[in-house]
RNA sequence: AGGAGUGUAGCUCAACUGGCAGAGCACCGGUCUCCAAAACCGGGGGUUGGGGGUUCGAGUCCCUCCACUCCUG
């Protein structure tokens, strides 16, 4: 294997919704192919909430190395950039101790930033963020937008008087920068990450899938999720940091604080849950090519036995550096 | 067994004295350039329990059968 051209290292995608088994999979293809299993799940790089956003427990990370996992304290906000810059550096950490790394997530934009880039903004600085915020709270997502129209019309032409996070974000730009949002997407354009990826995404049916998720949910409540969900409320964190956001914690929450009883608030959460798995579904049927040998669609959740195909596919991809 | 009542979308229910079968939730699809497990945008759905009758026209009125509920025994 001549290790001739630009030195892309190879780096793994394992993607899927919630509860389709990418985790044990990832986990299988680590102990085979001597890898670094990468998180790529928004809420799993918080350290809190170990049961409910389903993170690999101790035994399964003994068993391979794992990175960005329980990363950050529930008080600190993650963003797709700063998950880049952390995935990047441990790809990089990887390639260098001669591992696979193999990225593992259900968080679509996390993994589209990872392989297409962000424009490069630079960081707003969180008073100003603050202060979008306010604003926001003040005068209402339709004044707010009318705003952003007359300063920014480009960007607000493709936002929703609704769509209260990208208005902040777009005024927050504005605001620190003295520039468009639109004119920073445009001008300082996003870097493609210089690897060669294979990715494999785990596309179980819909039914199963929502079986799944249910029952994992009732599982995660036994294992002493409302614990965790009381943890953090007793610690004080802000209830809008984005932890506080993960499915099951504001029905949980509800129920901690007498609002009501267990199974409602359970069955909110598994519904809460069986969204958030279609969305996934969606970022990842739209986002990835599907024509090509990069990408194999998985129509199941993981299973052993789908292990030997998958590793043969991932040797010969290997084979072809 | 007799009496009363209810059957409309997956669920809960609307539809004035016959006049285009509709909402909420669920479900489905999509958007996504730094809080994304977020924040949004959109969509299809029905032999009105079955059969018959009256009527220009029936979810609505009449007959009949079926299912369920309640009451009496």
């Amino acid at each position: 294997m001549a290790k001739r051209q630009d030195q892309r290292g190879p780096v793994l995608v394992i993607a899927g919704p919630t509860a389709s088994g990418k985790s044990a999979l990832a986990l299988a293809v680590a102990e085979e192919f001597a890898g670094v299993v990468i998180n790529g799940d928004s809420m799993q790089v918080y350290r809190d909430l170990r049961i409910l956003t389903a993170r690999p427990t101790p035994e399964e990370e003994a068993r391979a190395p794992h990175r960005l996992y329980g990363e950050l304290d529930a008080e600190e906000s993650c963003s797709a950039g700063r998950w880049r810059d952390m995935a990047l550096a441990e790809i990089e950490a990887a390639h260098a101790a001669a591992r696979l790394p193999i990225v593992v997530g259900g968080t679509g934009f996390y993994l589209r930033a990872l392989e297409h880039g962000l424009a490069e903004i630079p960081e707003i600085p969180a008073e100003v963020r603050t202060a979008a915020r306010r604003r926001h709270a003040d005068i209402g997502g339709a004044r707010m937008h009318a705003e952003l129209a007359a300063r920014d019309p480009q960007t607000a032409v493709r936002l929703a008087t609704g769509d209260s996070q990208r208005l902040i974000r777009a005024w927050e730009v504005l605001e620190a920068t003295g520039r468009p949002l639109s004119d920073w997407q445009r001008e300082a354009a996003a870097a493609p990450a210089p690897y060669r990826f294979l990715r494999f995404v785990l596309e179980p049916p819909r039914q199963a899938l929502y079986a799944a998720c249910d029952r994992r949910l009732g599982r995660m409540v036994e294992q002493g999720a409302l614990e965790e969900v009381a943890a953090l409320i007793g610690r004080g964190v802000d209830p809008a940091a984005p932890v506080m956001k993960a499915v099951g914690v504001p029905q949980l929450a509800a129920h901690l604080k007498g609002e009501c009883d267990l199974e409602s608030a359970l069955a909110a959460a598994q519904q809460a849950t069986r969204r958030y798995a279609k969305r996934q579904l969606t970022w990842l049927r739209t986002q990835f090519p599907r024509d090509d040998l990069s990408t194999f669609v998985i129509k199941a959740q993981f299973y052993e036995r789908m292990k030997p195909n998958i590793f043969k596919i991932i040797r010969e991809f290997l084979l072809t550096a």
